[in-house]
DNA sequence: GTGAAAGCGCTAACAA
DNA sequence: TTGTTAGCGCTTTCAC
């Protein structure tokens, strides 16, 4: 797709062939009305030009570029992976292509997103958080008329086509296992502030602990961003408390990690002296040392269900508006029986 | 960018400002020889009728698409999230998206591999190992006049520019840090043999074997594929044997961290009993405990390199052919000297 | 400095 | 069943 020498159009395999252009046309689209005779005489004739078909002259007449985006400022590397295999997956016979739009602080730049995807010619986007919880771009999609589907919003449910999991409950299963160990003492890593997640995975601990009749000091509340680093960072400081806290919970897997690391780098044991919780399942749960407990959360399926969404409203099937999916507790090695 | 009513076109900004379409195409591409009040004129009419300009419709007279992919196979969510960064980074302000097309079985699809790409409109693609060094990719890719760009190709260098690191050494060298710390029973897991990096790995294994006068036994080489799994596997099944290696070289990180967890689950210390290497230096070897010691490649930095030899050929700017990307070796906790 | 007209390569009404 | 013709929305000679 380069400019260059003459490309051989559908004109020299018509000229070839002795059909009009139409009648290529047809045979290259497949569609009905066409004598075998014909059909063979222009494939021939496609293939003896060595023809290509230009994507861009029919993109445009159809006014389909068949491109998807995938909109997200998630800084955990499986997860990215996970929402574009999925993504993937379910584009991969539907002759539609995957753009990836990684904004680097969506919150900031709420206004200008959609302006990007425009440019970017895309057919449709696939929503991950936090622009799945944002009303200005999904309205600025409208408005452009591109078709989205979200990903884990939170809130503003009905507009647009959502798939949902209960980060609540979620929350609430998990810090309710940790308090069923008998743990009392425990500090929370919340994930980026700017991310609705974050508020309803605290919100899941506050039920928990409520109905445990705990309370958590402040100053057992520290703030990280979803990334290893803040993980580690923030369990440094708790763990170096003289109240030490006896379990951690992070609110995503690669801060679970990052405290994990922490809390191995003070020379405490996992779980004999602190117990340690992640959230989302995510690959590097599984490979740490002590595996790390978390609750799973079906980022592949989500992405899989909302690239559907997607498709089924670019072909104008009645569209799926809403589907929920299944968390799982998932209880590994990095959590155990609080010490007397 | 989806079937629906009419659409606001350069002929509306142009009637809404009394000029001719010629010249709201040149005030919107910031050409010259237009008069300032006119350039004004035409940019309020545009902002009255709510005009976006149609990329499709640019793309086809232009023959650009403005779309660069990136293909891969590699398994490691790291591996390929540093590379799509890279890619992105240097194409950020060039008004170019990525499209990106992970494939299953390069090996077992080159023949496929450019009707894809041809079928999506690349301008240009970023090829990521094994396609960097396909001979018949390269061809196909040339012969469909879509530009390329190759990352840590290992054969063929003058097929296509390309971004080189020296595997060789680099093995060798990680080798040799493990001799040196006194290791003689040392056991290797290779990565996926259709990638020729595997080959050079090794080779640079078997140089600083060769240095040291050390002979492997067949039955401590153990073909992995870059993952985890096959790295966990295959450190399972090589310590288990009564002559257990004091040490582990791993061909990837991935593979690495596969080997500790397998250690760790044996119930060997990690180096005490056993060291284990990797390799390239990726998130998961530095959020490892103990820390993977292993050699970085700049898989970013090739990339943000391939994309912009991708950009200057595009540009028609002189293009860069070789660059030559400095490996290095780091030194971490999973490595001790080896026991008597 | 500005505009009229001719395509880019394809699909789709509408004829034949 | 097949072909003619008119666009899709933009850029670009080439006059004026």
């Amino acid at each position: 797709m380069v400019k260059g020498h003459h490309r051989t159009t559908i004109v020299d395999v018509a000229r070839h062939a002795g059909v009009s252009i139409k009648t290529v046309s047809r045979v290259l689209n497949g569609q009905p009305h066409v004598t075998e005779d014909i059909i063979r005489r222009v494939k021939e004739a496609a293939a003896a030009v060595n023809y290509h078909p230009n994507m861009l002259a029919r993109a445009l007449v159809q006014r389909r570029s068949h491109l998807i985006g995938l909109v997200y400022e998630n800084p955990s590397p499986s997860y990215v992976v996970d929402l574009q295999k999925g993504v993937l997956e379910r584009l991969r016979d539907e002759h539609y292509r995957l753009v990836v739009i990684p904004i680097a602080s969506i919150s900031a730049h709420e206004a200008d997103v959609v302006g990007l995807l425009r440019s970017a010619a895309l057919d449709g986007v696939v929503l991950a958080p936090p622009a799945s919880d944002s009303e200005r771009i999904m309205a600025d999609l409208t408005a452009a008329s591109i078709r989205f589907a979200r990903i884990a919003p939170t809130r503003l449910i009905e507009a647009g086509p959502s798939n949902l999991i209960d980060d609540v409950t979620a929350a609430r299963e998990i810090a309710a296992h940790v308090i069923g160990l008998g743990h009392r003492d425990i500090a929370i890593i919340t994930g980026d502030p700017t991310h609705a997640s974050a508020d309803a995975r605290m919100q899941g601990f506050a039920e928990a602990f409520a109905a445990a009749g705990i309370t958590i000091a402040p100053e057992r509340i520290a703030t990280g961003f979803y990334t290893y680093e803040s993980g580690h960072a923030a369990a440094t400081t708790l763990l170096a408390r003289a109240d030490r806290p006896t379990a951690i919970l992070a609110q995503n897997d690669d801060m679970a990690v990052g405290a994990l690391i922490a809390a191995l780098e003070a020379g405490l044991t996992v779980p004999g002296d602190v117990s340690i919780t992640g959230f989302d399942d995510s690959e590097v749960a599984r490979i740490a040392w002590p595996a790390i407990t978390t609750v799973r959360q079906p980022v592949f399926d989500m992405a899989v269900a909302a690239a559907d969404m997607v498709v089924a409203q670019l072909k104008d099937t009645p569209p799926i508006l809403c589907r929920s999916h299944r968390h799982e507790l998932i209880i590994r090695q990095s959590t155990g029986v609080a010490k007397r």
